[in-house]
DNA sequence: GCCAACGTTGGC
DNA sequence: GCCAACGTTGGC
């Protein structure tokens, strides 16, 4: 099972959010690479690391799943959404998304924390002048991220 | 609000 | 296909 790291401001969806709603349809990623991951390489089941950005305390603050296949992203039609995509056609959809499941809140992971562990040097979120919104975590990023968040 | 870093756009 | 200008991200 593949691991990734999904980064969303609270304000717009929270972990409190996603654990009210159960689950909800990840909207709005407008980065060709974020989008190539969803469309290729995202398994039903592949787990989630919620990631609060943005916000006074940035981390990580749940665990989910990924919980469809990917289908059109539907903000990008909607002329009234900050999403909209006025180049994009329900033919020929630019923009793809998930559906993603609560799984657990954590307590909050801070990335003052990431950034001191060793174990977790290598992740991609603490590369410099890093921006991507969904970035691959290895197995071993993982196992040290596991213990952290037990 | 600042600013570094990166992606996208569009003229040529 | 180059590259400058511009927009966005996101921590601080």
């Amino acid at each position: 099972m593949q691991t990734w790291l999904m980064k969303s401001e609270p304000d717009e969806a929270s972990i409190d959010d996603l654990e009210r709603a159960g689950r909800l349809p990840w909207t709005g990623v407008r980065n060709y690479q974020a989008r190539n991951f969803m469309r290729d390489e995202f398994r039903l089941g592949d787990r989630v690391l919620f990631y609060h950005s943005s916000c006074p305390e940035p981390g990580i603050a749940g665990l989910a799943y990924v919980a469809s296949a990917p289908y059109p992203d539907p903000t990008q039609f909607d002329a009234n959404s900050p999403y909209f995509d006025s180049k994009s056609t329900p033919t020929n959809p630019r923009w793809l998304l998930v559906d993603v499941h609560f799984d657990r809140k954590t307590a909050l992971l801070p990335l003052q924390a990431l950034k001191e562990h060793p174990g977790l040097a290598t992740l991609r979120i603490l590369k410099r002048g890093n921006r991507l919104s969904i970035t691959p975590v290895t197995d071993a990023e993982w196992q040290v991220l596991e213990g952290l968040l037990a």
